[in-house]
DNA sequence: ACCAGTAGGTACCTAGAGGAAAGTAATGGG
DNA sequence: CCCATTACTTTCCTCTAGGTACCTACTGGT
């Protein structure tokens, strides 16, 4: 019940209000699926501890989280094996295998990054310096 | 000072671990610049009140911080008239009018949404039914 | 008997994002 | 004189995502 209360608490925020890309952001882009989708659509079938090592900074509890969450999606696919240490796979779906082009054109948008720092470095320098007036 | 600890902690936790896409999430998909940019992009310049009743669940508080949050990256142009009651107009920049694929490819994408709900469905009634052994 | 290793589960706690509501400056209108 | 309007700002408060740490079952190795 915890869990479909915070699946219903994160569709109830998302302002869908004639916004018809918000619901897909909230699938794909919730915090740590990119870096998991990427890792499975890059690396292959993984087990768990691959893809912890791989990211690295997300906490176990957190990637279970996620996993399930993605795998209740249908974008990710676990395999249990119910050997001696037990041995779990993930891989990306169908369905995730579908997000290809739309991180084709993230990575496409990556190069504007330099664009967002300098953008950023002005207006820090605008508000920084004795510039913004009274 | 507030803000930039915002702005470092979110670059912190992302796991940029060979994963080059995280940080054009970070910056296009945080929380409500979604609804703000397809609002933007999609309506043209409007004003203050115009986004904030069009998107109509964000508080003032919010709008202000993600609209400075997008400004500061470029992807939006701020235009302030010194009048009687104050008027701001906010358009989209020609680098948040360079996300237009990558909106493209979100909208191309949602029709993918049916079958998240039917693997939702499917996921909940394997495990909502006494499905789950012991 | 004890430890290692896998794939988590669970309890507790904190940090921080976001919501609610009131305040602010300036001025025209009744 | 008071109110309304705009575009916020500020204060206070809640809520929850995520982190830390410990626990589980199972068996093979020593």
């Amino acid at each position: 019940m915890t869990e479909s209360t915070a699946q219903r608490a994160r569709a109830e925020v998302s302002p869908n209000n004639a916004c018809p890309i918000a619901p897909v952001v909230d699938i794909v882009f919730s915090r740590w699926t990119t870096p998991i989708l990427w890792a499975l659509n890059e690396y292959g079938r993984q087990r768990f501890v691959e893809l912890e090592r791989r990211i690295a900074t997300i906490t176990p509890k957190v990637l279970t989280q996620r996993l399930r969450q993605l795998e209740r999606d249908g974008l990710v696919l676990r395999t249990y094996h119910p050997e001696v240490p037990p041995r779990v796979e993930y891989e990306i779906s169908e369905l995730g295998r579908s997000l290809a082009p739309l991180f084709a054109a993230l990575a496409a948008w990556s190069p504007n990054l330099g664009t967002v720092e300098e953008a950023r470095r002005a207006y820090d320098a605008r508000q920084g310096a004795g510039g913004h007036s009274a």
